[in-house]
RNA sequence: CGCGGGGUGGUGGAGUAGGACCACGCGGGUCUCAUAAGCCCGAGACGCAGGUGCAAAUCCUGCCCCCGCAACCA
């Protein structure tokens, strides 16, 4: 039977440009995986797309002077073309602001409605007259109630450490406008969590084959104790209340000013983001999410962490449609830019689109793939970038392919008489093989990455030994045996290396005349020699230096 | 005492009590097929202060530093 892979990754937000921190923080950790998981022939659907609605979109829009949906028609396209530049291999991906998306939502929220798990609640919330709008917390400032400093944030005070509700500032203004900002009477949909405690608990004790941090930091918040928690906001940019088919005993008032809260709609972007790719290609969605063999990744920042092991596993559950959990959720930490947070006010920022012209895609890939934060924060530094792009990939990888093909045509004429494969090297491909894909099925892809170029190593280490360029003269069968065994190991090489680095294995299959014959089914990860090996195209190197 | 993670040679990582390991960088040597590439050898580290143990990077206590979350930022 097929291995079936769900792969979702986090819906970045469209109010400005992505940097290398999402870059690490789930593209490429995430493509990595789902181009092995090709490779090993299992059924893989990976989908995300642009997270539009919430706050911060309307109050970038308003600070542009342009409607939130310019805003997202400005800025979709600019992540799509990022995505595309670094050959991140999703099957669909799509924004919230899709239909699909919304219908599917209103019928998640009326679900929920109807199994119990929705209850309405009354709640105060800062409004801005001057504005006329409702204010998140952490938009408005004023004095602390409690310690009497001033200038605190409505979420929380910095001086006394105290949590903030709304009431507990004085004469709280919006930070926005500076105006006077006073509290409101508001009436919400609260997702009880408290009914759903008990099942997420189970769920998230049974999975202990996650990252320790990842269990050990969802159970800590568990130990807590669930609440009920908002699903709606007062704002005007968002997806309608199904007004229509809430029962009237259900009903709230002002429901036509309200949108659903965007925490609650953008994670069922992977379900609705599925349904919109099977109409698409005319396919199933069943088989990725009712198929219990089917097992689903999710990439993500750890700013997300809880969104994806507690709330969203508490929506499906609460569907009680038995949908498939997550069942890895590969949480990263974050990617420092030269010690500090990435930060586009700070000026902390790299463009990345920038980056990949000016150093090729597979580059930037290879680098960031090598410190990808999956233990810790790790840190993006333009000195390392080059030494580790020169000596690893150019030097270690880049030349080892060179040499051997360089030599193949010039020393052997591309031709080898008899087959055989030293069996040091047989030995090597399989053990490497081994490791590699016991760290990848782990998504453990830095382990992976090592592996990889230890098994480089050892070939040019093989080549050192052997001295085929003494051998041509003296024992002309031998040098061909190491050659042609060289060769194989090679090739095999192309099936490690092009989940990190498919711009340029593409390029070397098409110098080895060679293809990845991609099915669903076929493991390719078992090594079967390829044989004969023609030169079609004029060997170049594949890498070049950073200067 | 809100929850959790982290601090190991210059850099990035591995290592949950008994020889501190890997890769890059650095110093030296060597080969010459190759992109001044390859290969070999070497120097160099457990945040701080106590404690328990025959033995501590690892367990305990206190402190310092970095990061995420703390339910209205997603």
């Amino acid at each position: 039977m097929v291995k079936k892979i769900f792969i979702g990754t986090a819906w970045p937000y469209v109010n400005g440009d992505l940097h290398p921190g999402h870059l690490a923080g789930y593209l490429i950790p995430a493509d990595i995986f789902s181009r092995y998981c090709r490779l090993k022939g299992y059924q893989v659907l990976m989908v995300s797309g642009t997270d539009c609605h919430g706050t911060p979109i309307t109050l970038e829009a308003d600070k542009m002077k342009i409607s939130p949906s310019a805003l997202v028609k400005k800025y979709h396209p600019k992540v799509l073309k990022l995505i595309e530049t670094y050959d991140i291999s999703y099957d669909l991906f799509t924004s919230t602001t899709n239909p699909v998306h919304k219908k599917i939502t209103q019928q998640f929220f009326l679900k929920l409605l109807k199994n119990g798990f929705i209850r309405k609640k009354q709640t105060y919330q800062y409004f801005s007259n001057k504005e006329n709008r409702f204010l998140p917390d952490r938009y408005v400032e004023g004095e602390c109630k409690f310690c009497k400093s001033k200038d605190q944030r409505g979420d929380q005070c910095e001086v006394c450490g105290r949590s903030l509700n709304p009431g507990d500032l004085i004469s709280p203004k919006s930070k926005l406008t500076g105006s006077e900002v006073i509290l409101k009477k508001t009436e919400h949909y609260f997702l009880d969590y408290k009914k759903l405690e008990k099942e997420i608990y189970d769920f998230v004790f049974n999975s202990n084959h996650w990252r320790e941090w990842v269990y050990k930091e969802s159970l800590g918040f568990l130990k807590e104790g669930l609440q009920e928690r908002a699903i709606t906001r007062d704002l005007d940019w968002g997806i309608k209340i199904p007004i229509d088919q809430i029962p009237s005993k259900f009903l709230i008032s002002d429901l036509n000013k309200k949108r659903f809260y965007v925490w609650f709609e953008a994670v069922i972007g992977y379900f609705s983001a599925s349904v919109k790719w099977a109409k698409i290609k005319n396919k199933n969605w069943q088989d990725f999410w009712l198929d219990k063999a089917c097992r689903h990744y999710y990439f993500m920042g750890k700013d997300n962490l809880i969104f994806h092991t507690i709330f969203w596993p508490g929506q499906l559950i609460g569907q009680r449609e038995n949908y498939n959990l997550p069942y890895f959720p590969a949480v990263n930490h974050f990617l420092m830019l030269e010690g500090k947070k990435f930060s586009k006010s700070r000026g902390v920022i790299i463009d990345s689109l920038k980056i990949s012209k000016e150093y090729t895609v597979d580059n930037v890939r290879f680098y960031i793939a090598s410190i990808l934060p999956e233990t810790k924060d790790s840190d993006f530094k333009f000195q390392d970038f080059k030494q580790s792009v020169n000596n690893k990939l150019v030097d270690k990888i880049g030349n080892l392919i060179y040499r051997v093909l360089i030599f193949y045509k010039n020393n052997l004429k591309a031709k080898i008489d008899k087959n055989c494969l030293d069996n040091i090297v047989l030995n090597k491909i399989e053990q490497s093989s081994f490791a590699f894909q016991n760290n990848l099925e782990k998504v453990k892809i830095v382990d992976a990455l090592n592996d990889v170029l230890n098994y480089v190593d050892f070939i040019n280490q093989y080549l050192d030994k052997n001295q085929p360029w003494k051998l041509l003269n003296t024992d002309k069968d031998r040098c061909q045996e190491v050659i042609y065994s060289c060769l194989e190991a090679i090739s095999f090489l192309r099936f490690m290396l092009w989940p990190f680095l498919p711009h340029s294995i593409s390029r070397l299959n098409k110098m080895l005349n060679l293809d990845f014959k991609i099915s669903e089914g076929k493991d390719l990860f078992i090594f079967e020699k390829t044989g004969t090996f023609k030169i079609k195209q004029p060997i170049k190197p594949l890498y070049s230096k950073i200067p």
